[in-house]
DNA sequence: CTAGGATCCTGTCAGC
DNA sequence: TGCTGACAGGATCCTA
């Protein structure tokens, strides 16, 4: 899915195009996708944890959005604004085949479209968000965390790769596959190091680079349809604008030239620089 | 308690 | 061409 930086600019790019807006209907094409009662309301904020989106409602409800490995969310009204899993969906003919969820609001419609159905929309009472199981669980995001912090939560997990670890959101909240690869290509840290064999030190320059990737991301925007799909309708990859290692492999490394491969950590695809990420045992 | 693998689901691609 | 298995920007559940 969307990682972090995802979110955040779907936050942000819907927060222009939704926000005041009444749901004045719900369409649930399929019936995981959607949890709980639909009710209607003005969406009257939208606030991110980790991956997870909340619209709030004027209603007192709110609605809890998780997009997981391909959901997304497009907004089609007077413009488009698409964000979430990259794919062609987001220049197609909405609703489709993969469309899940159809929210129809004043001024125009938002898609939530998941080829997978791993992700859902579900109502909960704004008051309780913050008691939903996931959302509880959820560590800090990086900027917002010690050293000293992360580096007692590695010790507890001290036999696990350090991969599996910081993508465990009740760790370190926000990374996905791509930015994991990216922080530990960053710190120069191989992914099956053992979490335990990381020092205080290593903890605090894994913080710093999780929350640079991260925020760099978010400043470039992300996976937005700006940057995947150009103007004449071509794809664009926005990962070439500051991938290290993701999907690189067979390429050279940005820092030694030595080719980046790609290897299985954690039952996910890894990328790394067998040069430059030493494996702390 | 942790660690690791299977699982949810659809679609695409490589290899025969 | 058609089939098969592997894999995918996530998280949870089950087992050891």
């Amino acid at each position: 899915m969307p990682e972090l930086p995802e979110v955040e600019t779907i936050r942000r790019g819907l927060n222009k195009f939704v926000i005041n807006q009444k749901i004045t209907k719900i369409d649930i094409l399929c019936d995981k996708s959607f949890q709980g009662t639909p009710n209607l309301g003005r969406i009257i904020n939208i606030r991110r944890f980790g991956k997870a989106l909340i619209f709030d409602l004027d209603n007192g409800c709110s609605l809890l959005i998780h997009l997981r490995m391909t959901g997304q969310l497009i907004y089609d009204g007077k413009e488009r604004y698409a964000a979430g899993h990259p794919s062609d969906n987001f220049v197609a003919k909405l609703p489709n085949k993969q469309t899940r969820v159809i929210l129809t609001l004043e001024d125009g419609t938002l898609f939530f479209n998941d080829q997978r159905k791993f992700g859902f929309i579900k109502t909960i009472p704004t008051p309780k968000i913050e008691n939903d199981a996931f959302i509880k669980k959820l560590a800090k995001e990086p900027w917002a965390m010690t050293a000293e912090e992360l580096y007692v939560k590695l010790q507890k997990h001290k036999n696990s790769p350090i991969k599996a670890t910081i993508l465990d959101q009740s760790i370190i909240c926000g990374l996905g596959n791509i930015y994991a690869d990216e922080t530990l290509f960053a710190v120069g840290i191989h992914p099956e190091s053992k979490s335990g064999a990381l020092s205080l030190e290593d903890a605090d320059n894994l913080i710093h680079a999780a929350s640079d990737v991260m925020q760099r991301s978010i400043d470039s925007g992300g996976s937005t349809m700006k940057t995947y799909v150009k103007a004449d309708g071509t794809r664009g990859d926005y990962l070439d604008k500051f991938a290290q290692v993701f999907r690189r492999e067979g390429k050279p490394c940005s820092k030694c030239g030595a080719k980046i491969t790609k290897i299985r950590v954690a039952g996910r695809g890894t990328h790394i620089c067998p040069h430059c990420q030493r494996k702390l045992v």
